[in-house]
DNA sequence: GATCTAATTAGATTTATGTCTAATTAATTG
DNA sequence: CAATTAATTAGACATAAATCTAATTAGATC
């Protein structure tokens, strides 16, 4: 998933051998040889770290004769660093107050409390009037904000860190709605869930979107 | 040093659960309880990460009653992305020829370890001038690329590794020019020794400025 | 095909890291 | 000051990671 992959990134650099070879490439191509002799570290290591780094994309590879010459992928450098800020940040800049729990008074405490009820009424007031008795899911909300809404209500039965083969995660969404398709791509646009290889896995909550803030 | 910044900061970012605590942050102030049921973890494992996040500068906080809330520090998470892309990329730009060793004939090969016969020249040529016979330095180059020649000189006698107080470092400068504090600066500028509270130490060789490029 | 060079794999060792439980400290409130 | 709540520390455990040596594979060359 996202996270994972900004996880991954981060790891690759996260070693002072890497960066010092990363630093190495920058300045042109090097096989491993080269890079163990600058380095002052066995071959056997270069590999090691070579596999991280190609892991993360971070290097690209050619062969000439028996050797290997490494070079720095300068683009997946910066796209990598761009992606876990935004992964971080995405979310953050709706209410932007930044009103800190100090300063807030007991009424105005209390207003927060209001407010979690009437989302919370908001909430029952969506999920019962799009789902049936049975639990069906009647049709998919145009508005956003309420399909979101809908769309965490079912995401929330599946179980986190499980792994879903596709046939399996079609089943659970036509047991509500028989369009799966459309469902299963807005369970993946909207980060409910993410997908590698035909294998469907939800994502952790704070990634989901936070309906609460929208109009 | 910048290297060991560099590599903590992503160390920091290397680990699913402190980026999800940093997703939860971004949405605002959390304390350590809240983060612990957030991400279902003992409250211990979140002392544990929130002391590698602050070591990072990814994260304030601020104590309220009993409880001490955490927030994000936006800034760094940016500022330390950067870091990394620039200290790798810092070196490369000048020649961008990015001529692959494969489309290099041997005349071509030859040019090149005549450039290196004719670098090894300058070198030598410079050193001759700017040191007497007893090693010490007559004077300090005002041409960037001279003095570059001469710091990468007494740079190399130093130990890598090794972390030498400013007494040390002062007393080693002296012993081939009186003008100790002028060297250490230049040093220090050029990215031959980084200091830490009064301490010095070599930086990787990677990181030393490549005179040869310069006009 | 024997030889050489470069890279990889396998396996061992050591160190670092993430997580937990239990005990302890810090601050707040009755 | 007793009781409560939140955070930290200490220690244990398990897993992951960095490095090395030795053995192996891959390609090139004689």
């Amino acid at each position: 998933m996202q996270l994972e992959k900004v996880v991954a990134y981060h790891k690759a650099l996260a070693d002072p051998t890497r960066i010092r070879m990363l630093i190495l490439l920058a300045d042109g191509e090097r096989n491993g040889l080269e890079l163990a002799e600058r380095l002052s570290l066995a071959p056997a290591t270069i590999t090691h770290h070579a596999a991280k780094l190609r892991e993360a994309g971070l290097i690209g590879e050619r062969r000439e004769k028996n050797a290997i010459y490494f070079s720095l992928n300068e683009y997946f450098l910066r796209d990598g660093a761009d992606a876990a800020t935004e992964l971080i940040l995405r979310s953050r800049g709706g209410s932007e107050r930044e009103e800190t729990k100090t300063e807030m008074d007991e009424s105005r405490r209390s207003g927060e409390q209001a407010r979690r009820e009437e989302l919370e009424k908001y909430r029952s007031g969506v999920l019962r009037s799009f789902f049936d008795r049975e639990g069906r899911l009647k049709s998919i909300p145009a508005q956003l904000k309420k399909k979101l809404v809908v769309l965490e209500h079912l995401a929330q039965k599946l179980e986190a860190g499980r792994k879903y083969p596709e046939k399996e995660i079609n089943a659970f969404i036509r047991e509500v709605h028989p369009d799966f398709a459309t469902l299963r791509r807005e369970f993946i646009m909207h980060q409910f869930l993410f997908r590698e290889k035909e294998v469907y896995e939800l994502n952790p909550v704070e990634m989901w979107p936070r309906w609460a803030e929208l109009s």
